[in-house]
DNA sequence: ATGGTAGAATGTCTA
């Protein structure tokens, strides 16, 4: 069984990268952030030749997120019940698998953009409403992931400078403070159950030559629940299709549970 | 050193 997730950076480009990756790389479920895409516009039909599943929730010009599945997804919330949001940034849905249903939540995080600024007041609000959200949701359900791009590197070793980012956001006290709040609710951080390779990340800015120096970020997260966490056997970051033409500035993140 | 690239959209914002 295999859960991932993936930023794709626009899914009108990514597209054909999104298909390949798939076909190379079958999922119980993957969810999508920043699709870019207006719900009319949401390549319904290619990802079901794929033999895909899908639920998706968008908006025109930024955000956009989706849930792919083998089996439909069951039970689908769209942005986090009991907070506000103008954004499409959350899709959410039970999938049924080998080993019983899995709550799988899929999460575009505000980026906060600077210490001062509205967003990252936002993003703080934002990070309050998932997780008093997510705490009812972990109550009804045991086995549960959460995936996404969290825009938040948990530690320094995360960073690839960390005195460079003292400042700014992504490595702020603050925002590792709302990431230890989710793991507080007894959500583990799959990648760190293993020995991984050092300096890995999962984003690279585009600028500056960031990826062929691995000036990156490990931003992009795939947390499981105390129900899940047993079965985990891998978690891996596809770095390869950061290398592609035309890339996403995400690499996806993969969790394999058991075989 | 405050640049640089990519995407949506066609101004300029977001990342």
């Amino acid at each position: 069984m295999k859960f991932a997730t993936w930023n794709v950076n626009s899914l009108a480009v990514r597209l054909p990268q999104l298909l390949d990756w798939l076909a190379a790389n079958p999922v119980d479920a993957l969810v999508l952030q920043e699709t870019k895409l207006t719900d009319d516009k949401f390549p319904t039909l290619e990802i079901g030749e794929a033999g895909y599943q899908v639920q998706w929730f968008g908006q025109k010009t930024y955000n956009g997120v989706a849930l792919l599945s083998k089996v439909a997804a069951r039970d689908v919330v769209k942005n986090i019940t009991g907070y506000a949001d103008e954004q499409a940034r959350l899709i959410a849905g039970t999938v049924a698998t080998a080993a019983g249903d899995v709550r799988v939540i899929g999460g575009y995080f505000p980026n906060g953009q600077a210490l001062d600024s509205d967003k990252f007041v936002y993003k703080m609000a934002w990070l309050d409403g998932l997780r008093a959200w997510l705490a009812t949701e972990l109550k009804t359900h045991d086995k549960l992931v959460l995936m996404g791009d969290f825009n938040i590197a948990p530690e320094d070793r995360d960073c690839y400078d960390p005195a460079a980012f003292v400042g700014q956001t992504h490595t702020s006290p603050q925002e590792r403070a709302h990431f230890q709040a989710l793991i507080d609710l007894g959500l583990t951080d799959a990648y760190r159950m293993f020995e991984q390779p050092p300096k890995s990340y999962s984003w690279w800015d585009y600028r500056m030559l960031g990826f062929q120096k691995n000036k990156g970020l490990r931003i992009d997260h795939i947390l499981v629940s105390a129900g899940l966490k047993p079965l985990v056997t891998a978690c891996t970051i596809d770095r390869q299709m950061r290398k592609l033409p035309k890339p996403s500035d995400h690499a996806p993140v993969i969790v394999t549970l058991g075989d």
